[in-house]
DNA sequence: CTATAAGATGCATGTTAAATGCATCTTTAA
DNA sequence: TTAAAGATGCATTTAACATGCATCTTATAG
């Protein structure tokens, strides 16, 4: 019951972003400081920016803000945006996965376990994972300074 | 976002033993009706007897039969005991995964989440998975003949 | 007491999604 | 015009999971 990375570097990402308002901010600065790799980055980023999470420009002095402020960033919503796929088992997503299909209830209840983890995340805010002490012992983790 | 089939494996088998209830059923018989690996299930079986979910007899006419009654079963348990990692994040893991984990908001949140999936589980037995209706309903899929 | 039908076990292999690496292109400001 | 940034596509690696195979153990029928 793992989640994708995809997931996780993209919060890591808007946190960091986050943790630094008001500066630009490079892929590779991000990469560094969370010791990833800088090209699936790339990628989260990228995807990041398509879905409009973050502003990103290009060129020489360009790299990454947020598009909008903490408190507007859902932690659920960019979860379903990032995990490839939200179905629990098998046969949500590949018919006649599983005979029983038609009629199982156990696809309801996984279904149901879900929309209450979701919940949780929905729940949440980029601001709520980055109260001001939270921030303070982050940055210093990131070294950031401000 | 998925589960491992050791889970779901695990779960078709105790509701197929349910539905059968009072007769012993061999590991061949479910392999067949679900179309699955004979192999695969075996080791699950085998892993559901350690724990107590189900009685196995050895030799000419053995099989397989629940340990105790639908009702008593929970999804949450056999979801915990056969899933082969709870852990939603790598941090909550391997220490060290990840710099922001000493601090990290995210990992609370994840936890909570995961939390309220399980607490779904918890709520229903198997029996809850298998009332009558559904249960003819699911004979019916299965070929099994009462 | 022997044949056969069952589950148990360990090791090897296959499969697949995820993660990562690499090369190259595009944009933009100094 | 150059260097620093993000964008993109393709190849490769990795690791978890799933499966296959061979063999062992147990127990019952006959
Ligand atoms: S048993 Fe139910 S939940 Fe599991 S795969 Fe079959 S239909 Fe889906
Ligand atoms: S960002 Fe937080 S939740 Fe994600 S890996 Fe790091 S510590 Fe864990």
């Amino acid at each position: 019951m793992r989640i994708t990375r995809h997931s996780d570097y993209a919060l890591r990402t808007l946190m960091y972003l986050a943790l630094k308002q008001g500066s630009v901010v490079t892929i590779n600065e991000i990469a560094e400081r969370y010791g990833i790799s800088r090209n699936h980055l790339t990628k989260v980023v990228n995807r990041l920016h398509q879905l409009g999470y973050l502003r990103a420009t290009r060129g020489k002095n360009g790299g990454l803000t947020l598009a909008s402020a903490p408190g507007q960033i859902s932690v659920g919503a960019v979860f379903r945006d990032m995990e490839s796929s939200l179905a629990v088992v098998e046969c949500v997503d590949e018919p006649g996965a599983c005979v029983l299909s038609p009629s199982c209830r156990l696809q309801g209840l996984f279904n149901q376990a879900q929309a209450a983890f979701l919940a949780q995340l929905d729940a949440h805010t980029l601001a709520d994972l980055l109260p001001p002490e939270t921030g303070r012992q982050l940055r210093d983790l990131l070294a950031i300074e401000r």
